[in-house]
DNA sequence: CGAAAATAGTTTCCGATGAAATCATTATTG
DNA sequence: CAATAATGATTTCATCGGAAACTATTTTCG
């Protein structure tokens, strides 16, 4: 690209000097854009799913029984979300639902055994992204990154 | 709240088993999130502006001069977005754009003085959430986690 | 019990976002 | 030096996601 601007001396720094790539924010920004994409590659372009399908299918796995607010709970998705994954998992027959006999306003949700097929594809790709992203850290810097992100959530 | 689904046996492992609160894109994700509402919320709350606004006027600080391409390469955002940014901030008065004599397609943007003045207030309440943020770590532990959230995105 | 409040989940509506189409200007080349 | 291709920027259009409204059921309590 052209350089077309003639960038002011920076040395020149008042107040309002800021730096927006040395900008904490930005660069967790710019770090989880690459880190997602690279995940949602696989899914959508695999299987033509959505972040929140997959978010869904993947908690529900092979075992587990969830009710829509448990769902939601898992997965730090909105309600919103979780109820539109389900009628879309349910409509491609991946996931299957019955009354919950505790709560008539509710119902009781597991993956089918189509759902688990697509998982057990699905998984082992995904788990070979996710070394891909972290492949150039060594083991410990891999429990660092991992630790400091937690550590910056959960103080708040 | 309840805990209606009765959740199988987690002993049982087979190869689908997945436990997205231990997936790294997932842990971004909710990392990310923690961090860009924090953020987000000063911005929109003080001055009613988006995301690309604020990145957009903080690129363009007190002295930078950028075109509307050189934006979208600081930036990190798409032409889109910075189109946008540029017609509302212009609207507002905050940023003042003059013709490009090397390339009439183009423009030569910076910051107004009233852009600059509430850079002047927005950029310490900023500063202080980005302090905020990261309270609970140790000034190696900042530089840590900013290091390594820069290898894993440079290494692709 | 039964009316009102609360709760689980879905649907509607609106704003945000990005891909593709478009417009205006500049560069290329036959 | 046209005609065509390429480029910078904007606009349009379709999709996504969330707040608020809504439906159905359950809980509260007079």
């Amino acid at each position: 690209m052209t350089t077309d601007a003639a960038h002011l001396d920076t040395s020149k720094c008042e107040p309002e000097e800021f730096d927006l790539h040395a900008f904490f924010p930005y660069q967790t920004r710019v770090f989880y854009k690459h880190v997602s994409e690279a995940v949602a590659c696989v899914y959508g372009t695999e299987y033509g799913m959505k972040p929140y399908e997959w978010r869904t299918l993947a908690i529900l796995g092979a075992a587990n029984v969830y009710t829509p607010a448990e769902l939601v709970e898992q997965s730090s998705m909105d309600k919103v979300a979780v109820s539109r994954a389900i009628a879309s998992l349910s409509k491609r027959g991946w996931i299957l639902s019955r009354s919950n006999k505790n709560d008539g306003r509710s119902r009781l949700l597991r993956s089918s055994a189509k759902g688990r097929e697509v998982l057990k594809k699905l998984i082992p790709m995904i788990r070979q992204v996710e070394d891909d992203l972290l492949a150039g850290l060594t083991e410990a810097e891999r429990l660092e990154l991992r630790r400091l992100m937690g550590k910056v959530v959960q103080k708040s």
